[in-house]
RNA sequence: AUCCAGAGUUUUUACA
């Protein structure tokens, strides 16, 4: 069983998720009862494939087996429903999950804040970080950057920026913004054409304690090309060469 | 004592 689990895992995660898929019939037909880990590494693998209803089966496959998905298994089917753009279902799990007695934990909700994300619902995803908190779960830094994604990929550079002054504002204990959270801003800013705006945020990166990486560039970049700031694009490369970043 | 097979976030990339 650990044998199939690693298998599969290692499958999943070098992209080949449909021989890991495959695996588990495999398992099934060798008269192994695949276990918990079998399923959710499995589940993991529909993530990466974008099987969102091969998820949903999975999941119910394993309690007909008398196997009970934990936090992890939700958690990666909750992705698994993310990456299909499948929000609504994403909402369903975290409710089910609920339902038996499984409080579902930062992760889930991250998961969770990310299908809606995916799926356009930025008010969603703003709004389930005030859900979690309700439910005693603090959002950590991963949630706080997937709702300000969640605003950027909708274009919603304000409501993006508004987080994130909250962010630096909070206490002492809160998760502070990473490249991870200015990027999206930063995206958000090109996807409405603000790239002024968005040079100056990369250039003041630096005063907030965050250093740009190639994303950061990279996207400013793409920014300046699609306003024909062709020279401003190569200026900011060339910013980036001498700050040490290269492209890969 | 701690770790010891499985989960969440940014640009580009797939089906279009």
């Amino acid at each position: 069983d650990i044998m199939y689990s690693c298998i599969i895992t290692v499958m999943a995660k070098s992209g080949r998720w449909s021989e890991a898929l495959l695996l588990l019939e495999q398992a099934h037909q060798d008269g192994i009862a695949p276990n918990k880990y079998c399923y959710t590494a499995a589940v993991n693998a529909c993530a990466k494939g974008r099987k969102s209803r091969l998820a949903i089966a999975l999941l119910q496959e394993m309690r007909v087996k008398g196997l009970r998905p934990d936090h992890v298994t939700y958690g990666s089917a909750i992705t698994a429903m993310a990456k299909s753009g499948e929000w609504e279902r994403a909402l369903d799990l975290l409710r089910e999950m609920a339902e038996e007695g499984l409080e579902p934990n930062v992760v889930c909700f991250g998961a969770a804040v990310d299908a809606c994300a995916k799926g356009g619902q930025w008010r969603k995803a703003v709004s389930l970080l005030e859900e979690m908190r309700e439910a005693g779960v603090e959002p950590d830094r991963i949630c706080y950057n997937t709702a300000v994604n969640a605003c950027a990929q909708s274009g919603q550079w304000e409501i993006a920026l508004s987080i994130t002054d909250k962010m630096h504002c909070a206490g002492e204990k809160a998760p502070r913004p990473d490249a991870f959270t200015l990027n999206s801003v930063m995206y958000a800013m090109a996807y409405v054409g603000e790239w002024e705006r968005l040079l100056g945020m990369l250039h003041g990166m630096h005063d907030v304690g965050v250093v740009p990486d190639v994303v950061s560039y990279n996207t400013a970049m793409r920014a300046c090309n699609k306003a024909q700031q062709y020279n401003r694009a190569l200026s900011t490369f060339e910013t980036m060469l001498q700050a040490g970043v290269f492209p890969d």
